[in-house]
DNA sequence: TAGATTGTTAATCGATTAACAATC
DNA sequence: TAGATTGTTAATCGATTAACAATC
């Protein structure tokens, strides 16, 4: 047995890439609807924003197969970004925090449509536990470490309020969670196996208005 | 006069510095509150996550005076950041589309604190037009163009369903916004001067799914 | 076949990291 | 002074772009 606490496959596409394919995944199930089948590096690129060179490049690294001088078969493409991504094989998420962000996630996001499950919805106050949001009954948070285990969720977004924030994080850490998506504005702090992405809205705001300019 | 139809100065900061240095914002104000005065690169690079070189590259290009041998001034790098992100000039900003997202984003982010307004937020039903939100009667959308000339609005956070999202970007678009914050699952085709920063959700499950492995 | 577009390698560009002199 | 940490340049690394042969 090897000394490392916590382990996962490092993932063979790049970040940036993996960014990309999942808007790219977005945009060709809209695209599909629209009748067409098939779809250039250059049709892509136009629509996405970026360069037929980069939108083919990025689906090399899928070794999708295309066909040269027509173009990519679009569902061929959805499907095999969609099993790249890994969306077939059923990822268990949960919220933790019911306010308006938390809820707006639970009832908006098609967890279903891309091989996730919603699992749980989460909150402290006596108020909304109990409530009914997205076919769910929001649940006491002290239950939480033990629904992470029975239910096999990896992923939590945590929509609490930034002093509660950290405390839950370490309740997620605790139960083994493998990725917390924090819209809270606390930076947490949790060991490197868990992997936290932050988004911040208010970071969101600043980041446009400055490349706006002013 | 030149021909070209739209113009903002180029932001002499890159991308990927720009986001960094506003999470260093929230991170340092934070800090600030625990009595610390100062910090050096690579604490504030523990804290983030990445290293003490980058921290110090990033610092270097604000033409932040640290002092040699001691760390920086957490006050003098707030300010230096805000200044340098532009958090001194008053952005305003709407909300378009009041559900749960919408109304979520006008009451739990800061804007005042980051040198931003919110002006506005705008509903097509006639059940949601009148509510207060956040201090503000949530106003019918087709008074969205003129409000964004009349209160030089520059920034809007896109949360109407994926249905009519093309619809309202036109409109915003038509009203010469400068950026826009898109919440929904829609690519949307604007201009090439209007910014459009990608926001879905399930995008962000899906890319963080990937990098935890499965 | 001719035209179009992919598949794939090589070149370029930009961002990150390393290194260390400057100096508090 | 000695120790620490910044300021800044140079080296490295990785991602994007260009180029073009392959081939449908």
């Amino acid at each position: 047995m090897s000394k490392k606490k916590c382990s996962f496959s490092k993932p063979s596409l790049a970040w940036p890439t993996v960014q990309r394919l999942s808007e790219y995944l977005l945009i060709l199930e809209h695209y599909i609807n629209t009748g067409n089948e098939v779809i250039s590096s250059s049709e892509l690129a136009d629509i996405y924003g970026n360069t037929a060179s980069q939108v083919r490049q990025d689906i090399f690294r899928l070794q999708n197969t295309g066909r040269m001088g027509h173009g990519y078969s679009v569902k061929t493409l959805v499907n095999t970004i969609r099993r790249t991504l890994g969306l077939e094989t059923g990822t268990n998420v949960i919220i933790v925090g019911c306010g308006k962000l938390g809820s707006a996630i639970a009832e908006h996001v098609p967890f279903n449509s891309y091989g996730m499950s919603l699992k749980g919805i989460f909150d402290k106050d006596p108020d909304i536990i109990g409530n009914r949001v997205s076919g769910l009954k929001v649940e006491n948070v002290q239950f939480l470490t033990k629904a992470i285990k029975n239910r096999a969720v990896s992923l939590a977004a945590l929509c609490v309020t930034h002093s509660s924030a950290q405390e839950v994080a370490d309740m997620l850490v605790s139960a083994k969670i493998r990725g917390i998506l924090n819209y809270t504005r606390k930076h947490l702090k949790v060991p490197s196996c868990v992997i936290v992405q932050d988004l911040q809205i208010i970071c969101s705001f600043i980041q446009l208005a400055y490349v706006c300019g002013n």
